[in-house]
This record gives C-alpha cells, structure tokens and sequence, in this order.
DNA sequence: CCCAAGTATATGAGAGTTCAAGTAAAATGC
DNA sequence: GCATTTTACTTGAACTCTCATATACTTGGG
C-alpha cells in the first residue's frame, strides 16, 4: 500500500533534513551566543518592530511570527522579564492584549540585526546561485501554500 | 557595512523559514500522534535499522541521526527506558558504546514508518514537481556542504 | 436580559534541547 | 613510562516548547 520513497526522494529528503536542520541550528547558535536570544524570540521582535506604533495583538503576532499562542506567550512573558517587551490592555476587548516593543528592545534587535543578517548570507544565500534562490523561494511558497491553513 | 537582504531574498527567506517549519511541525506532530516519539527520535531508531547488526557507535549515530552527542545521550536513555534501544559497552574501546535497536524498536519503526512517509508525500513530494525535487536536493546538498563540518 | 457558545490569552506540567561541566579511558609526547 | 592532551560519552541545570486546561471576556440566540 505504501508509496516508499524511491532512491531520489531519499536522497532528497534527507538533504533537506540536514540542511534545513544546519541552517537553523547555525541561525539559533549566533543569535544565542552574540544577542542572548533563540531565533524565536528574534522574529517575535522583529514582527513587533515592523507593526504599526511597534505593537501587535497577541494572536496576530503569533500569526506573523510564526509562533503557536502558547509558544507566543511564554516567549513575552520572557522578553518582558528582560524589558524589551510590554504588555497593554486592548481597551475595546479586554480579553485581548497588546504586545508592545519596548525601546530597550527595538536596540536589542537593532544591535543583533546586522549579525544575524550575516550569518543568513553565510548559511544560505552566499552558497546559492540567483536562480537557486528563485527556485527555493518558489519551492516554499507552494509548501506554504498547501500548509497552511 | 551590513549587506541587507534585497526584496527578493527577504521573500525567499521568509517563506523558507515558514515553509521549512510548517513541513518539521507536520512531520512532529503526525509522529507524535501516531507513534508517540518526536522526529529526532524517530530518525535515531531509523538510523539504527539501517546499520549493521542494527548497532552502532553512539557518536557515528549522533553524526548519521544529525544529532548532538548531548542530545543523543538523552534521547538513547529515553529509548532505552522504554526498551526500544539497548546499550552495549565496547570492548575495543572502554569509553565508548553501542547502541542496539531492539526488536521491539524495530517493530515500532516498522509501525510508524507508513504514516510517516505518508506525512513526508503530504507536506513535500505531493506539492512539488519532478524539477523541483531535483532543484531542492541540489540547493540542500549545496548547503549541507558548506555547513556540514 | 440571561445563558450557552465562542474567542483571546494565560498557565502548569511534562518533555526535549542546549550548554557547561564531569568522568573515564585512550593516545601522544618527551 | 608518566604527564598531558584528546576522545567518548554522560550528567545536571536552565530554558524552550507542546499539550491540555483554565480564565476572562464577548457574542449570539431565545
């Protein structure tokens, strides 16, 4: 019953498990060590900072920072502890809350954005032709198209 | 001084990011529901079966499972716990181990492997076409190259 | 208006991962 | 040969993530 994987899918698949794992690993280790934070936290500020007035609702910011609720608000209730996030009140539905980018916290990413930008030319875009990355973001959006939602 | 991303690479990277982790959150999640065992863990027991006498050196398995020796370590003593992997001490090497997959290992890989190819097809094969498959592994073998080592 | 159902978020426990440090045995060098 | 370094692996603590559940508020009938 089972379709297996035939030789190319094999060797496909496991490429993309072990680069796509490298590639994140090398990301998570030079945020850590050079800014103090998982890649997680980064695009939850980096989401923050692109918003308007630098706040974003709990749930949209999940969305856009690629994070489960519960992931979402485990991580704040951390970057509030270290002062580079705030929670508001949603006055017009008192269930919801803001989260909010501190000033602390827009220097936090300030100062880490030009090493991680490094390090994803390093891992990812200084090995690939223009037309590889062509290829690999075409490549994502239909996974993303197919997955999500 | 900070090479930015263009326009394009900033949509390749952001639905890199989306896409890799939609397809490791399908993949941990159908394991996990099905097979009680996280990814990680299915990939130890699955390196194992391909090994000779379905044993191998707990450091040629960290390499082989793309796992760090630390994570490996924990994750063997979890296998063993519930006696899918089994420990042999190395007579050639005192420091060093063998991990055993046992049948009873063996047999849960067995059952989960159908519904986790299943997963792999849903999420990756199935949304892509013959050249893209071919396109991706030589982007993830490109950067397995670079990173890898 | 009130109650049931739905939505937004938080919380706690359990599990996995990382990092630094620890142990033990082999290899190296003088 | 003995001290040093290296290798193989483990361990513990700190942290993050997931899953199930709880809380608080809102909405939609009747």
């Amino acid at each position: 019953m089972t379709r297996w994987l035939d030789e190319n899918e094999q060797r496909a698949w496991r490429n993309f498990l072990a680069a796509t794992q490298l590639v994140n690993e090398a990301l998570d280790r030079q945020l850590q060590r050079d800014a103090g934070m998982p890649h997680a936290y980064y695009m939850i500020l980096v989401a923050l900072s692109e918003a308007p007035e630098r706040r974003m609702r709990m749930s949209e910011l999940a969305v856009r920072a690629q994070s489960s609720q519960s992931r979402l608000s485990h991580a704040v209730a951390r970057l509030e502890e270290r002062g580079w996030v705030r929670r508001d009140r949603c006055p017009e539905d008192r269930r919801g809350n803001f989260a909010v980018l501190t000033d602390e916290g827009f220097a936090a990413i300030a100062a880490a954005a030009p090493g991680h930008v490094e390090e994803v030319r390093r891992s990812l875009f200084d090995v690939l032709t223009p037309d590889q990355v062509r290829a690999l973001d075409e490549i994502c959006a239909a996974v993303r198209n197919t997955l999500e939602r």
